[in-house]
RNA sequence: GGUGAGUUACUCAAGUGGCCAACGAGGGCAGACUGUAAAUCUGCUGGCUUUCGCCUUCGGAAGUUCGAAUCUUCCACUCACCA
C-alpha cells in the first residue's frame, strides 16, 4: 500500500487532526526506514460499560497499528481516582481501587478483540504520577496558570454559574499530559472532548524538553441507533459490545441506511475502497441496501463474539423476520388453566400490564401461534401456546 | 438576608374550582406500507379478572369545599432580581 492511501486511511473518519504534518513525517519514515512510532490512547476506567462508541477510537488505532505505530495503552488508574472533569458540571465521585481494577481488566479484555497485542503495551499511569512526589507536582504546576486554565469550557461554565471546581480537578489534564512526557509518545489520540487535555500534551513535551511534540488524532463522537443524539448509554440508543450476537445482529439491522454508512466509515475494518464500491453498488442498484447491512451486522458481531455467532445471528435474523419464523431460544413459562389472555402476557413479561395487553389486542398486535387475536376476554386452555407481541416479543407458554 | 416567579406523566409543556387520567410536542409502543430500515399515514401511550365501571396520580403535609392539578396555610427544592 502506498504511503498515500495510508495517509488516507489514517484521516478517514477523524474529526480533526493535530500537526497532520508530524503524522506524515512518520509515516513515511516508516515506509522508507522502517522506523516505528508510538501512538498513546489514556484511558479512563471508571466505569466498565463499553458501546460501539467507545470502540470507535480503537478502530482507529487498529489502523494506525498496520503503518508502523506501537501502541501506548495507559490505564489511568491514578487520573481515575480524581476523575476527569471533561463535560461534567459537577465534580465526579471517586472510584474505589477495587472497582478501578475491574473496570480496567473488563476494558482490555474488550480492546484484545480490536487490537494486536503484539504491537500493544500496557501501562498504570500510577506507575510515574506516585513517583512525581510533592516537589514534582508543584514542577508540573508551575507549567500551567489559572486563567488559561479556565479557558476550558466547562470550567469557565462552572466558575461563572459558581459551580465548585475542586483544585484536584485542575490537576487532571496536567497529569494527563505528563503521561505524554513520561512516555514520550509521538502522538496522542482521543474523542474531540479531549482536545484540551491532549494539548496539554504537547505543551508539556515541549516544557519538559522530550525533544518533540506530539500530533494529535480526534475521533468524532458517534451517533446512536437513532442516529441523532450520541450513543450512550443514559439514552438508551447504544450497541453494547458484550450484547448478545442476536441482539447486537438486530440493533446494527435498525439504524438507517443513511447511518449506516457513517458505522461503516467509523466501525469497520474493510478499506476505504471497499466501502466506496458498496455505496456505488447500492446507488447503481446491483446492491441491495439491506445486504450491505447485514455484511456490516455479521462483521460486528464476529468482532466482539465469533464467526460461528455472526453466522447463526444472521441465519436467526432472517428465520424470524424475512420468512416469519418464531425464533428458537424463546423463554417458557408456565401458567393456570383458563387463564385471561391479557394476564398470561404480563405474566410472561411481554407487556407491562393488563391495560397495555387491552390495547395491544384492540390494535391487532397480539397472536397466539402466529393467528391474531381479536377477543380481548379470551381465556386459554390447557396447551402450549406462543404468544407474541408486535414483531419482536415472544413467549412459550404451558397452560395447566 | 429581602422580594418575585416556579415545581404537572419518560422529557418539554398547557391547564388557575366541576366538561381532568389531565391540551399539545418530542420520545416510545403498535398497525399499514417495506428490506423488522428510513420516510410517510393511522391508532395508542396511569393502573385494575373485565373498562360508557372502579382506584391512584399534577413537589410534600394539612385545610376550605358537595367537588381541588386549580383556593388557603406550613414545609422542601429550583430560578430571577435586589442586598
Amino acid at each position: 500500500m502506498s504511503i498515500n492511501k495510508a495517509l488516507t486511511e489514517i484521516k478517514r473518519a477523524t474529526a480533526e487532526i493535530i500537526d497532520f504534518e508530524r503524522v506524515e513525517k512518520l509515516v513515511t519514515a516508516y515506509y522508507n526506514e522502517g522506523k516505528e512510532y508510538t501512538i498513546k490512547l489514556g484511558l479512563d476506567p471508571t466505569s466498565a460499560d463499553v458501546h460501539l462508541g467507545h470502540t470507535v477510537v480503537l478502530q482507529k488505532l487498529a489502523t494506525f497499528q498496520k503503518f508502523g505505530a506501537n501502541i501506548q495503552l495507559i490505564i489511568g488508574d491514578f487520573t481515575a481516582t480524581i476523575g476527569d472533569p471533561t463535560g461534567k458540571s459537577e465534580t465526579r465521585k471517586i472510584l474505589s481501587k477495587e472497582q478501578i481494577e475491574q473496570n480496567a481488566k473488563t476494558y482490555q479484555e474488550q480492546i484484545f478483540k480490536v487490537l494486536d497485542p503484539a504491537k500493544t503495551e500496557v501501562f498504570y499511569n500510577s506507575q510515574w504520577l506516585d513517583e512525581l512526589g510533592t516537589r514534582g507536582l508543584t514542577a508540573l504546576t508551575m507549567n500551567y496558570n489559572v486563567a488559561r486554565m479556565l479557558e476550558r469550557d466547562d470550567f469557565e461554565n462552572r466558575y461563572k454559574s459558581q459551580t465548585p471546581i475542586s483544585i484536584s480537578e485542575f490537576l487532571y489534564p496536567l497529569f494527563q499530559g505528563y503521561d505524554s512526557v513520561a512516555l514520550k509518545s509521538d502522538i496522542e489520540i482521543g474523542g474531540t472532548d479531549q482536545k484540551f487535555n491532549m494539548h496539554m500534551g504537547r505543551h508539556l513535551q515541549r516544557a519538559y524538553g522530550v525533544g518533540k511534540e506530539q500530533a494529535i488524532v480526534m475521533v468524532p463522537i458517534i451517533e446512536g441507533l437513532d442516529g441523532v443524539q450520541k450513543m450512550s448509554k443514559s439514552l438508551k440508543n447504544y450497541i453494547g459490545v458484550t450484547d448478545a450476537p442476536n441482539e447486537m445482529f438486530a440493533k446494527i439491522m435498525s439504524i438507517s441506511d443513511e447511518l449506516m454508512w457513517r458505522y461503516y466509515e467509523l466501525l469497520s475494518s474493510k478499506s476505504l475502497e471497499d466501502i466506496e464500491k458498496l455505496k456505488s453498488g447500492v446507488s447503481n442498484g446491483t446492491l441491495h441496501p439491506k445486504m450491505v447491512k447485514e455484511e456490516l451486522a455479521v462483521e460486528i458481531v464476529t468482532r466482539y463474539h465469533s464467526e460461528d455467532d455472526g453466522k447463526s445471528a444472521l441465519e436467526a435474523f432472517n428465520k424470524q423476520f424475512k420468512q416469519n419464523q418464531i425464533p428458537d431460544d424463546i423463554a417458557e413459562y408456565k401458567v393456570e388453566e383458563g387463564i385471561w389472555i391479557c394476564k398470561a402476557l404480563v405474566e410472561c413479561g411481554i407487556e407491562p400490564s393488563t391495560s397495555q395487553s387491552r390495547r395491544d389486542i384492540k390494535q391487532g398486535a397480539v397472536r397466539i401461534d402466529q393467528e391474531k387475536v381479536s377477543d380481548e376476554q379470551l381465556k386459554l386452555e390447557s396447551g402450549e401456546y406462543v404468544l407474541q407481541v408486535g414483531k419482536r416479543k415472544f413467549a412459550k407458554v404451558k397452560v395447566g
